[in-house]
DNA sequence: CCTTCAGGTTAACGACCACTAACCCGGCTG
DNA sequence: CAGCCGGGTTAGTGGTCGTTAACCTGAAGG
């Protein structure tokens, strides 16, 4: 009620988009209507089809948009890293971490309505998430270039599962504040893609092969 | 009609579960009518009400039912284990994957359907989570001591994030079989807890920026 | 044989919900 | 100042869906 603030151009459709992200994670594409998203930013039920076609597409327009948004920055980070792979690597998690930590909501309704699309949009999401998918891949298998590309694959959809886990994490002070999180976050994915390597790999003592590199 | 094979004592109640498991995971608990969890178990429509309350008790009992196997299936490995607390992890993973790998559908309803629990339930399935979290995070300590407790439980729930991956996996053939996938899964996770314990406070300094910064 | 009863069936009802229709208003612009 | 128009509003509509009601049937069981 209060918050008449608009000063930044947020625009009404990036506000909308913003509230139906969370509400949609929080209670799932069919468990939301319209009325409750417009609700959330002041405007009240079909005022909403002055800026989206319907409900629908406010959800491709969400799961494309993160789509686009994760390739890019993967593919930034890549051009940026130069020659070390081990470094874009580095960056590639700690990005993923940035997005997984800050967008949580957006990063739940991405593996989580991807059907409820319609065919063209989630044909295209799909072939950017392959995409993203294909950079890491590329990438973890010139840091580590031991296992198939078929193994090295399902890793780095492990290890997403992993840096994507903090969305479903339990109640307030259980877990470490945000910057610790982000360190731990990185250090496991590091172990765990450097486990894809070794043979049955037993753990490796403090200071042992994760921490490798420079 | 054709499938008049009901030799196990698959109960009806048992069956439907499983439809209901099936089709909640591919199109969410809202996206499901109550006909096609019946036409998917050759009865149609009402016909569910002579077994069930209701859909919410079907999901209810889902969840209930899939904690409380997870958590049993914990403690038993954990007292089963014995002394070593390294093989007690090992066979905490292997459970887990099993898990993963066997019922995948409802892995999936597990973690994303919670909310639309009734409080009792939802009370119910939460402590069983916590429970089964904090049988992990015992252990993982006993192996790895360095850690806070903190940290060790986000671990937990990374690597709960890392071995629940399968149900998002890509298409056919681009991943491993099940079997090199179970082993994979495992070292990946003994990777990602190898690696929580890495530098005692400090990260691990791979000359790679690990704080979260612009 | 008549009854019971588990497990179905179809029809109908009521709630909800996405979307449309029709109207409204305040601020630019000519 | 006229008038367009972006962005709202409320009322209504058609469709879907969970649930209930009422009826049916075939297999025990006394």
């Amino acid at each position: 009620m209060s918050n008449a603030q608009a000063p930044a151009p947020t625009s009404r459709r990036e506000q909308i988009l913003k509230e139906a992200a969370r509400l949609f994670a929080e209670r799932g594409f069919h468990g939301v209507g319209v009325d409750e998203i417009g609700a959330a930013v002041g405007i009240s039920g079909p005022g909403l089809y002055r800026h989206f076609a319907g409900k629908d597409a406010m959800l491709a327009e969400l799961l494309v948009g993160i789509s686009e948004r994760l390739l890019a920055g993967g593919r930034m980070r890549v051009a940026e890293g130069g020659e070390d792979p081990r470094a874009v690597l580095h960056a590639l998690i700690d990005g993923h971490i940035d997005f997984a930590l800050d967008d949580r909501p957006l990063i739940t309704v991405h593996d989580r309505e991807l059907d409820r699309l319609r065919e063209a949009d989630r044909k295209r999401v799909r072939q950017l998430q392959r995409q993203y998918v294909e950079l890491w891949v590329e990438v973890v298998r010139r840091v580590h270039p031991g296992p198939s590309e078929s193994q090295a694959r399902a890793a780095v959809h492990a290890v997403f599962g992993l840096l994507n886990s903090t969305p479903h994490l339990g109640r307030p002070g259980s877990l470490p504040g945000r910057t610790e999180m982000a360190e731990l976050l990185h250090r496991l994915a590091l172990g765990a893609f450097g486990a894809v390597a070794g043979g049955p790999a037993e753990a490796p003592a403090a200071g042992g092969p994760v921490a490798a590199g420079a």
